[in-house]
DNA sequence: GTTGCGCCTTGACTTAAGTCAAACTTCAAT
DNA sequence: ATTGAAGTTTGACTTAAGTCAAGGCGCAAC
């Protein structure tokens, strides 16, 4: 596919005419990176933003005894490190391929040129940073104000409202990345599962999980309720 | 003063013209809140975006059973509420005042009819929010991988920073808020300060937290060192 | 196949931090 | 000054979740 199309596919750039499409394309690079590649690291100096055309990223921090606590993980045609670009100028976070992943690349300078004259893509990226920080304040409140059951219930619930209608999950994400996502560790996140198992809310399958009790798991997720 | 130099006068607006300083000026309302009033709470329909004249505002979540985390403790020149102008329809935490706080409001509708005829404020909310993400980023770093301790070195050295040159801390918040801010309760705060003092990195005072050793308190937020 | 290496699970133990309850301090208001 | 309410500290106890170590499972490569 041309620059300008592949652009013009992009949820982000969505509204846009063809004539911002073109401007965008020509400040576009295409890259790849394979399997377990970084794109940068916390505090790396920030040259631009991406935008993932296949595979998957996740964002992440370690700790300095090697806890890891991923932010997100992103799919294909999801934007990541657009927070550096706008302000301060080292990446707040780490982001590593998961996968095969080509990626389109957008220089900070330029970028911000092409904002300068285009406030529909202004916009756009604005609802972006948005619905980011809205995302962030989630993982705040799920870290500090439930407990890992509920942590985990609710990211159950997430992940088949937007994953199938059934509610069977899935499972895209190894279970050491679970656990690193739901700010916890494999072991704890086993014994929960199994908790969970036990008192049938769920059934843990090979690379699956389904979902029985759909009421229990918000409950929860909500605090109404705890596990024996 | 009149509107259009209080605009002005605003950091959030600085670079504007006259002329965009008096456009935002058409829109904005004044309002006043007493100590203790909310501004919005979570979930509520978002309408606009404030910014705090003078007086202090917390932005926070409850849990379901009561406990609290403060998200920001904002002052004057601050704005706040801006995620949900941009992105979904509902604020995602609450706002309190913590003291007589005068604000101006700008409606949403009005103010992103403004920014898409003015990319200059539009990037100036790009940026804004750039660094609402890195704040909160840091603060999911603090609650998952750092333990109490390293929070409240890391809290310590940032209002020192920002404080003054001295390494004398006037405490402006109660330390129950403390506690809060921190993702944890007041009673842990305080065996957590009397450990500090005992290992004379802090002198606590009355309204006050004397910094003894910096690099010992960096050594804590780091997680190169730990509490006896 | 079978070998080997991640991934996952399980168990016994430790620990950081929360809970509950009581006492003490501060400060503002009568 | 006295009262009272809120903020703060302290102690004894509980608990969620992390650590460490061992063992099992599944899958890919030879």
């Amino acid at each position: 596919m041309d620059m300008t199309s592949l652009i013009a596919s992009i949820p982000l750039f969505q509204g846009l005419s063809p004539g911002q499409c073109a401007q965008l394309a020509a400040i576009a690079v295409r890259k790849y990176h394979s399997k377990g590649q970084t794109f940068f690291l916390e505090g790396d100096e920030a040259e631009g933003f991406y935008i993932i055309l296949a595979g998957r990223v996740k964002i992440f921090k370690l700790s300095p005894d090697g806890k890891e606590q991923i932010f997100h993980i992103l799919e294909e045609h999801e934007p990541f490190g657009e927070a550096a670009v706008f302000a301060g100028s080292h990446y707040p976070a780490s982001a590593q391929a998961l996968a095969e992943t080509p990626v389109l690349f957008f220089p900070t300078r330029k970028f911000v040129d092409l904002i300068r004259r285009d406030p529909t893509l202004a916009l756009a990226m604005l609802a972006l940073l948005s619905m980011r920080l809205r995302k962030l304040t989630a993982l705040v409140e799920n870290l500090s104000l439930k407990e890992v059951p509920g942590r985990l219930a609710a990211y159950l619930l997430v992940q088949c409202d937007g994953n199938s209608p059934l509610a069977t999950i899935s499972l895209d994400v190894s279970k050491n990345q679970m656990a690193a996502l739901l700010g916890t560790i494999p072991e704890t996140l086993s014994r929960i599962l199994k908790r969970m198992s036990d008192e049938k809310l769920i059934k843990t399958g090979p690379r699956s999980i389904t979902i029985l009790d759909k009421r229990g798991l918000a409950d929860l997720a909500e605090g109404n309720r705890k596990l024996g």
